[in-house]
DNA sequence: TTTAAAAAAGACCGAACGGTCTAAAATTGA
DNA sequence: TCAATTTTAGACCGTTCGGTCTTTTTTAAA
């Protein structure tokens, strides 16, 4: 790994929490500056432009956190096992970071920027993925119900979560508790 | 009405959609400018700052949201006929304006703007009152079980709805539509 | 219609913006 | 260790930012 790319990938995950608190708009140059203490000349001569590093910030912060989500799935043995273990690390480690790139970076680029948009786009289809994964296992194992409709509820998961996270922002963190348990609820409907 | 007070309306009324679609940080004056087709002075004239002009955007596109949700619930007679209107208005109008002001303003604020953050939580506090007094207005009149339990149902729409509109905004309307059915769903089962 | 008051225009301000470029410094292969 | 190369510092660039202020225009009461 050169120096370079050391570099790089310093500047990126100084600037990825910034970029994902402050918005792309509302992060400034001169905020990365001071978060990795380099002048103009060590950011630019790694990336060609603000855009640039707030496109690899967000991939960054997203596969952080699809890391974080997979490997609490991986610990768990059953299906159900494998959802709540994933929905925790929402209730518990949502502070680590501030709060889902999918949902922030989503709402700043989906009018402003089509290529941001076009990754956000494939960061909640493999996060919608993941749950769609989870249940259909759960069905093999005949440990789900096989009336329960995979698409729709991997759908319906997401934006739950994605809400919930939204609701601790806003109103605080005891209505994402809510929201999440309300998500097990759901779920335990269909286990045999 | 004074020629002022009828200007700041216009204002309001013309920046509104563009500081929901791009942002608070996304949007200048220049933009505002534009839309309005009025010089800095007509306009620094009846605002004292962006930032107010940011607020009073909010609050117009709250409260014409909120006209138009209560309006749809009121036009139905049962819980389960208003709760459907309203959400159909966000199946149906969502391309009127740029998406939930809730949803735009909240992801930007809430580590940023603290005075916005408060009127954003306000704004998110009575969209779940409107999904509470439906539901217990339902309970009270025997169309929907007691065992249903309001506090936290209303929570969870709501946080189906934003997800839904996130959901709308960066992969597609169908996948709003299957999540608002959800909601659709989940409530029919607690119908007496 | 006149005139005093209110509102809007737009030149202007300093600061901050994203980005460039050259010179200095640090890295790296020999 | 030294020289070629890569990487970084930071002065500098034009532009745009949010905001002010004086002048002009418009409004509206007499």
């Amino acid at each position: 790994m050169s120096k370079a790319e050391r570099t790089r990938q310093f500047i990126i995950e100084a600037a990825a929490p910034i970029i994902n608190k402050k918005g792309m708009a509302g992060t400034s140059m001169s905020d990365i500056m001071e978060a990795t203490k380099l002048a103009k000349g060590g950011i630019y001569g790694n990336f060609e432009s603000k855009e640039e590093i707030c496109m690899e910030a967000f991939l960054y912060l997203r596969g952080q956190l699809a890391n974080k989500l997979d490997m609490a799935v991986a610990q768990g043995k059953s299906a159900q096992e494998k959802l709540f273990n994933l929905l925790d690390v929402y209730k518990n480690d949502q502070c680590m970071m501030e709060g889902c790139p999918i949902l922030n970076f989503g709402t700043e680029a989906d009018d402003t920027n089509p290529l941001m948009k076009e990754h956000v786009k494939k960061a909640a289809f493999s996060a919608q993925k993941r749950y769609f994964t989870i249940l259909e296992e759960g069905i093999k194992n005949k440990e789900l119900s096989p009336d329960l409709n995979v698409d729709e509820f991997s759908v319906k998961i997401f934006a739950l979560v994605e809400g919930a996270i939204l609701c601790g922002k806003i109103v605080g963190t005891q209505q994402m508790d809510v929201v999440l348990e309300s998500i097990k609820n759901d779920f335990k409907r269909y286990v045999i």
